[in-house]
Parts: C-alpha cells; sequence; structure tokens
RNA sequence: CGCGGGAUGGAGCAGUCCGGUAGCUCGUCAGGCUCAUAACCUGAAGGUCGUAGGUUCAAAUCCUACUCCCGCAA
C-alpha cells in the first residue's frame, strides 16, 4: 500500500518503523521541521525525521499545510492512505480528502476521553486505571473523528508516562498494522457526546509538587510528568527532579521528611523512588541520599 | 558563540577559593559475633583525581585547549 506517514515525536517512530517492516510502501515522511532544541540551541532535526533519512525516506517537513501549494504537493504523492501519529499540524480538508482510501490516526487515549496534546500524562494524572490506543479516521475536528480500533490497557501503580508512552507507541504500531490490513472490514464507530475530556498541553507551572496536596494526587503527578518535564521540588536550594514514586502509609505535616526519602503530604505520604539533581543523571533514591543532606522539612 | 552544573577506587559525594600524606557514605572480599537479619564489630583489596599541554621545588587544587555527561531554556 501506498503510504504517507506523518508523525514528529518520539512516540511516532516506532509506528514508522511497523509500516516500513510490514512491507509497506511509504512514499513520503511528513513531520516538523528541524527547531532549535537542546544546548547550544541548535537546529535539531525531530525523531521522526532523523529514522526516515535514516531509512532513506523522502522527507518533507513544512511549517504549514494550509497553503494551497502544499496541498497540491500532498495530493500529487498519490497515497492510498495517510498514517497520522503525533504530527503536531492540523490538516486542513483539502489535505484529509487527498489519500484515495482514508488519514487514519492513531491516538493514545481511550477517546473520547483525552482527545488532544498530552493523552498519556493526563490519563496518569488523572489517576485513571485504564488507558489505551485508538485507531480512528480523521475528520478536521480535533480526534473527533470515528473509531476503528479501541485497544485498552492497565494502568499499573508504579507506571510512569515514560513507561506508558512506550508501552502504547508499540501497542499503536501493532494496532495499525492490523488495521491497514483489514481496512475494509473494520466498522467505524461514532464517538460518544458523553465523556468527552481533553488533553490540555503540561504547563511547566504544574510540574512543581505541593506537599499540601493528598498523597495520592503528589504521587500522580510525579509519575505522570516522568520524565518530561518532571515533577520537581527544592530541597536545600537545589531544584530536584522526583521521576518515581509510591504512595506509602505515612503520617506528618505536609512536606515532612519521614526518613530516607519519604515526605508527609496534605494526606498519606509519598515515598521517591527516582529523582535527578540538577546537572547529575537520574538515580535510585538511595543513590541520590549518599552525599545528600536532607532537610526535616521540605515546602 | 543562549544560561548553568558536573567528571576524584565498583556507586554516590567531599576536598579545588587559601597548591604540599587521597577522605566520607555505601558496595565488594576476608574474618568475628548472633537463633537470625539490607544488623553489628574488625580487617583487606581497589584511584592514571576526564584528556593533552603549561606554571612550580611540588598540581585533584593555579593557567590554556580539548572530550564526555547533565539541569534550565526551547
Amino acid at each position: 500500500m501506498k503510504i504517507v506517514f506523518m508523525g514528529t515525536p518520539d512516540f511516532s517512530v516506532p509506528v514508522l518503523d511497523a509500516l516500513v517492516e510490514a512491507g509497506h510502501d511509504v512514499i513520503c515522511v511528513y513531520c516538523q521541521p528541524p527547531r532549535p532544541a537542546g544546548r547550544g540551541k541548535k537546529d535539531r532535526p525531530s525523531p521522526v525525521q532523523a529514522r526516515a533519512e535514516a531509512l532513506g525516506l523522502q522527507v518533507r517537513y513544512p511549517v504549514s499545510l494550509k497553503g494551497e501549494a502544499e496541498q497540491a504537493k500532498f495530493t500529487a504523492l498519490g497515497a492510498d492512505v495517510a498514517v497520522v501519529v503525533a504530527y503536531g499540524l492540523i490538516l486542513p480538508q483539502a489535505v484529509l480528502d487527498a489519500p484515495k482510501q482514508s488519514c487514519l490516526n492513531i491516538h493514545a487515549s481511550l477517546l473520547p476521553r483525552w482527545r488532544g496534546a498530552a493523552p498519556i500524562h493526563r490519563a496518569i494524572m488523572a489517576g485513571d486505571a485504564e488507558t489505551g490506543v485508538c485507531i480512528m479516521q480523521m475528520e478536521a475536528g480535533l480526534d473527533t473523528g470515528p473509531v476503528l480500533i479501541r485497544q485498552s490497557v492497565p494502568i499499573e501503580a508504579l507506571d510512569t508516562t515514560a513507561i506508558l508512552h512506550d508501552r502504547l507507541s508499540e501497542l499503536g504500531a501493532r494496532l495499525i498494522v492490523h488495521a491497514l490490513v483489514n481496512l475494509a472490514e473494520l466498522e467505524p464507530h461514532i464517538q460518544s457526546n458523553d465523556g468527552v475530556t481533553y488533553a490540555q498541553k503540561i504547563d511547566k507551572a504544574e510540574a512543581r509538587v505541593d506537599w499540601t496536596f493528598a498523597a495520592v494526587e503528589v504521587d500522580r503527578l510525579i509519575r505522570g510528568l516522568s520524565p518530561f518535564p518532571g515533577a520537581w521540588c527544592e530541597i536545600n536550594g537545589e531544584r530536584i527532579k522526583l521521576l518515581e514514586s509510591r504512595v506509602i502509609e505515612g503520617v506528618g505535616d505536609a512536606g515532612q521528611v519521614l526518613g530516607g526519602f519519604r515526605i508527609a503530604c496534605g494526606a498519606g505520604a509519598v515515598e521517591i523512588l527516582k529523582a535527578q539533581r540538577q546537572g547529575k543523571r537520574p538515580m535510585d533514591a538511595g543513590v541520590v541520599l549518599r552525599g545528600f543532606e536532607m532537610p526535616d522539612r521540605l515546602t
């Protein structure tokens, strides 16, 4: 099948790989243009661009698809299907209509819950018991199209966004390959109007831990924001990123250190399992604590 | 030239300003104690102090260049 692939971040890469491996003819890859990123603020290609070039695929990264010229170039590809996963650009109707069969989107949530940019983070932060992946037909609206395949995955107590991200990315890759083979038989299910929520982009201001919150909330925040952007707190004037945690039994004033890396919250307590000091790599809590003096209380 | 932190036995750190014996918390190994333990006690092994130059009687420490890792910011 002649496929146009559209995606940008790490989440999209396993999907691209799966399509190529399944023997599809990926005639062109669209992704976001290289942006200043990382130390030195140099332009860096997106993960998808890097992977696509390594595979020897044609790559395009237009700043927008609104112009007629871009749309004409897209249409001229004569694709059977467009596979879109975390591309980062809204597709105009002219683009949606271009592929002979359809535009399929892979979304990392159980739609209609968590439409939008940060579905994995939001599912963990909200304390959802499960999340999943949907393969859907694209419409002009944001993640509103009819769902072809919907597969749920439980969220475990210690799951972080990093873990779920990889798990869902792999799942999405498997499902899209399956969907392309069985495209004719799959039934589109219109999304319910009930239970619609939007996964707002993560705001950096959300990332600071407030110890007056209940322990379950703090724990979800830490796991939901791990590893990016990373929940953090201040210890001895130093900014410490908290990457893994669990809820434990414990009583104390909010912010009180209960020994080791166990902190009392507004209700209950959390134990930090993995953290990262500035300029250091992520380390297990016990290791972080060596050569480091914990105060009696965190704010 | 976006801002900043870091590289010291296997791990995490101190020591660097004010050059002069290589230190701490762990881990490892050996022995001891204990009914027993991620317990405790004793002892041991293990380090080109990121690399290359320079200054000096003497450099982990001061100077220069370089490599690698990371935080912020995007």
